[in-house]
DNA sequence: ATGTCC
């Protein structure tokens, strides 16, 4: 068997996705109800609206929600944002809660790209502050932060630091390395450390491939972008996250490298091999999954949240290298020093507790979104709502939105995460070409550094969804509110 | 997403 797990079939009963029966619950709410005999446990439910509900149906996600709804323990619906695409075994754009301590874990819910996220910083400049130095900033951030598949950082880790960033997280970078701000921790998902790691179980293999590239952007849709606040849509909720009107800030979008893909890779396989054990049976192998308090299952959650803690870390030193750019460029002018506004993450399982019930949420491509009224979100967001960071497809608008109280009943407290691709890589490809692309951009005001044509073309716009329509359903729906839209004038990307 | 097939 390759290590891997390629074949993929899904559930017979859940017929062609554009066969799918869905009936409209809710405002940007369709359901697929739960048919006896079919092995579903649950409802799948979707957030879209028509239009990007046809975009879902042309692959094979709606299929692959349906197969969620059989995993053990899973409690109310399986949820499909409006960015949803089709997956490794499960949609990006799912979310699955399973009632722990017996409900299944499993790695193809979180995704091969572990605690893949974002991070907003923000600076005190205007658009026309940085205008002449842009060109600069986009080189220089390119220089400092290595980017492109299969690229390698400056930093070189021993195994103990190894160990501690997967243990301890962002918190051991700021005390023992001076890596960033000690008041900044409470700004980042979880203090930036996830209490359950287990370095122990992170294989050597995933370890060696990520001794390299720790502060490395990595490929696909990653990037550095330097924004302006283009739009503000809720005041308030503005003013708390410190974000004004023309204002220039800066979007970090990566994850955990090889290390969490290594992570992925070593425990699908484990799991593949476990789950009969359990009684499991799964549609389809690439949704292998264990229970979450079974050996197994503890090893993977253990190993999971190290490779999230390896990825808050990967953000926090690629912020660092943001600010000192901005810091040396700009030649210390006041305005320049970069603030952390918030880190959240889009690729993970958590442990959470919604109503009374504790669960294994699984968020792949999702991401949390905790209300004004949460006591996990910091002191100063407390009223709002936690910032929820929507990086757009290059060359489009991110999303700076706020979670609402609501979200929790509707989607443990979860939202979308991007624009969602609409189209493979390989049509992509065939539709653009990369050096086309570049000028385009170019004559739009977007300065771009990629080092390769081809990987700049397999993330063209029009390979995504519209991320505009994307964030109006989840407003609409009411598991995500509008607070501010950021357009990119430079970017750095793989 | 990914040392883009150990």
């Amino acid at each position: 068997m390759s290590e891997t797990i390629r074949e993929s079939a899904g559930v017979a009963s859940a017929g062609p996705p554009a066969d799918v029966e869905l009936r409209s619950v809710g405002p940007c709410q369709y359901e697929i109800a739960c048919r006896a005999g079919t092995g579903m446990r649950v409802p799948a439910r979707i957030f879209a609206d028509e239009e990007l509900l046809g975009q879902i149906r042309r692959d094979r996600s709606i299929s692959q929600l349906v197969n969620v709804t059989t995993l053990p323990g899973i409690v109310d619906a399986a949820l499909g944002m409006p960015d949803m695409h089709e997956g490794y075994g499960f949609p990006v754009g799912g979310v699955a809660a399973t009632r722990l301590p017996d409900g299944a874990i499993s790695p193809g819910g979180i995704g091969f790209d572990i605690n893949c996220g974002v991070r907003l910083l923000v600076s005190d400049l205007r658009g026309e502050d940085v205008t002449p130095s842009l060109e600069a900033l986009v080189h220089e951030m390119s220089r400092s932060v290595p980017a492109g598949y299969g690229r390698h950082g400056r930093l070189a880790l021993t195994r103990d630091e190894m160990d501690r960033v997967l243990g301890d997280g962002c918190p051991y970078l700021v005390r023992e390395h001076g890596l960033g701000r000690p008041e900044e921790l409470a700004l980042i998902e979880s203090g930036g450390v996830i209490a359950g790691a287990d370095p122990s179980q992170v294989s050597e293999r995933a370890k060696r491939r990520g001794e390299d590239q720790l502060g490395t952007l990595g490929g696909g849709n990653h990037f550095i972008e330097v924004q302006v606040v283009d739009a503000i849509f809720d005041e308030r909720a503005a003013r708390a996250f410190r974000l004004f009107s023309g204002q220039v800030t800066v979007l970090v979008h990566t994850g955990s490298r090889g290390l969490g893909h290594q992570v992925c890779t070593d425990h699908v396989k484990l799991m593949d091999e476990a789950l009969h054990r359990y009684g499991i049976t799964v549609p389809d192998r690439q949704l292998a999954c264990v229970p979450f308090s079974s050996p197994e299952g503890r090893s993977y959650f253990g190993a999971m949240c190290a490779a999230m803690n390896f990825a808050f870390c990967n953000r926090q030193v690629i912020a660092q290298r943001a600010r000192d750019v901005f810091r040396r460029v700009l030649h210390d002018r006041p305005g320049a020093e970069l603030r952390l506004v918030y880190d959240v993450a889009h690729n993970t399982a958590k442990v959470e507790r919604h109503g009374d019930r504790t669960l294994c949420v699984h968020r792949k491509g999702a991401t949390r979104a905790f209300g004004p009224s949460s006591g996990e979100i910091p002191a100063a967001y407390r009223g709002v709502g936690q910032p929820v960071l929507i990086p757009g497809s290059m060359g489009t608008a991110s999303y700076v939105l706020a979670g609402t109280d609501e979200a929790d009943a509707l989607s443990f407290s979860s939202t979308c995460h991007g624009a969602g691709r609409a189209m493979s890589r390989g049509a992509a490809k065939r539709r653009v070409q990369g050096h086309v692309l570049r000028k385009e951009l170019l004559a739009r005001g977007i300065v771009v550094r990629c080092p390769s044509n081809q990987e700049l073309a397999e993330e063209a716009p029009l390979a995504y969804k519209d991320v505009d329509r994307v964030v109006d359903v989840v407003h609409r729906a009411g598991i995500a509110r509008k607070v501010a839209r950021l357009r990119p004038i430079g970017v750095v990307k793989g």
